[in-house]
DNA sequence: AGTTCTTATTTTGGATACATTAATGCGAAT
DNA sequence: ATTCGCATTAATGTATCCAAAATAAGAACT
């Protein structure tokens, strides 16, 4: 097979200064992604069951578009780790074990604890330091009343989603973001996905917010890795808790889901 | 849009041990995913300068394949990384810079320091501890020459690529080797595409490969950690010294590129 | 001469049609 | 009754075609 060199477009190389326009949020999303993102929502919801067959003209007549756009979908989601692929057989819905979650936990808990260390280390500007502050104080205001409102559970995985994004995002290292995102990917192993209902575990993981925000204002990178680690692996343990009581309890499908303390 | 639960294939998700067969390694490839690997590997190479559009078109008649393989191929190196994707614009070569590499490498090391740590802790079999064994004693015939043969420089990497690859696999996470390969796929970030032809830097590293193997037998699991790290860490010095060094003297490109001693 | 608007070309995104491979069902033989 | 084998069916993989968007080129204007 012969090697050929593409040539590249010099303007493009060269001057990207003078396409700001082009680079900015327009955001001309394709069906393609659309659908990727749709999906996504819903295999993490536990729409499609684990190991449920992505029929491609199945899915192009449910959303009434072709199966070129579906073919990419799938793909994306598979690179993602959300579907298996099998050569000339299609794509499955990703089966997780429960020990697969918890590994998603320990890698997130490393990768996360990484990204604080190195925000601590580096230092954060101000603006980002106030987003952060700004974080707890909303955290604070919506567990002020002492009990928790389910209408204020949306706000707070906000909160807490934000607060952890933009940790990952001011690392400095990108990859690190981009690796808890793929845990993110494992149903059931997401702040996003899922929180918890006990006002008591929360006001806790709340209350390490603030201390990790100190640390990292501090500068101490060792406090601040090492309590995003023990944040994020409690977390793990409460999850796992749940799935517990739940794989032991199976029939009262509609309890609350109370964690109990773990020690 | 309607909610539709497709149905799942019953007996593929009861009973798969009754298709013992085919779950073997068929690996009857599409042609999409040979284009993947092949494009990959051209990337990684260097063959595609950073920056460089990959038109479907020109791909298409290079490769005398049709564009929706060729579009397939492109989403997954997207995805993995490679390249950068734009609505309606297409697909770009993805360029690393220094920064971005050394961050790879400061994942890398973590990752690679908690599997290698895992496997100490969790203990290995012993037809796995064999392979590692038979890795050492291949890399201690292969500079037992007192000077490193170039015709020795694939086997040796061959068999840094499979110590490295077992560790990860035998890890028990399997994220971790996700994450790791994705690292790999920075160019000149990877063991695989390039490695040292300073001997002693070369055994220094073999040395390492000899004490991690000791910790993970003993099973002290903070040593094989530590030991892990710093033997990705310092491979990331070497790398990134050289990156200097060729930036400094770009002229003499065919310069034997050799790296000194750090400290 | 430089700038801007319009037009033409190129390139990507999506739809459809065809080829290939795996799964399924039926039937016969053991 | 079970199993093996063949034919059928269905799903995936690939090629081609059309539409829309972006880029490039050119003409008109300041």
């Amino acid at each position: 097979m012969r090697i050929i060199r593409l040539e590249s477009n010099i303007l493009r190389d060269m001057e990207p200064i003078i396409y700001p326009l082009c680079v900015m949020e327009l955001r001309s999303t394709t069906t393609a992604s659309e659908i990727a993102g749709h999906l996504r929502e819903r295999i993490l919801a536990g729409e499609f069951a684990p190991g449920t067959r992505m029929h491609q003209v199945q899915l192009s007549e449910m959303l009434g578009i072709s199966r070129t756009p579906i073919r990419e979908a799938l793909a994306h989601l598979a690179n993602q780790g959300l579907l298996i692929y099998e050569p000339n057989r299609g794509y499955a819905v990703r089966a997780f074990s429960v020990e697969e979650i918890r590994a998603a936990f320990e890698v997130r808990a490393r990768l996360e604890a990484l990204a604080c260390g190195l925000c601590a280390r580096n230092g954060l500007t101000k603006p980002v330091l106030a987003r952060l502050k700004a974080c707890l104080a909303e955290g604070d205001a919506l567990l002020s009343k002492g009990f928790l409102d389910p209408d204020d559970l949306a706000p707070y995985r906000a909160m807490n989603v934000e607060f952890h994004e933009t940790i990952l995002q001011k690392s400095g290292n990108p990859f690190l973001g981009d690796f808890v995102r793929q845990c993110h990917n494992v149903p059931l192993a997401s702040d996003r996905v899922f929180v918890w209902k006990d006002y008591g575990i929360i006001t806790r993981s709340h209350d390490d917010h603030h201390r990790i925000l100190h640390a990292i204002e501090t500068r101490d990178s060792e406090r601040a890795e090492a309590l995003m680690r023990e944040h994020v692996v409690y977390a793990s343990l409460v999850l796992l808790r749940m799935l517990d009581e739940v794989k032991a309890a199976p029939k009262a499908d509609d309890s609350p889901l109370r964690p109990r303390r773990i020690a």
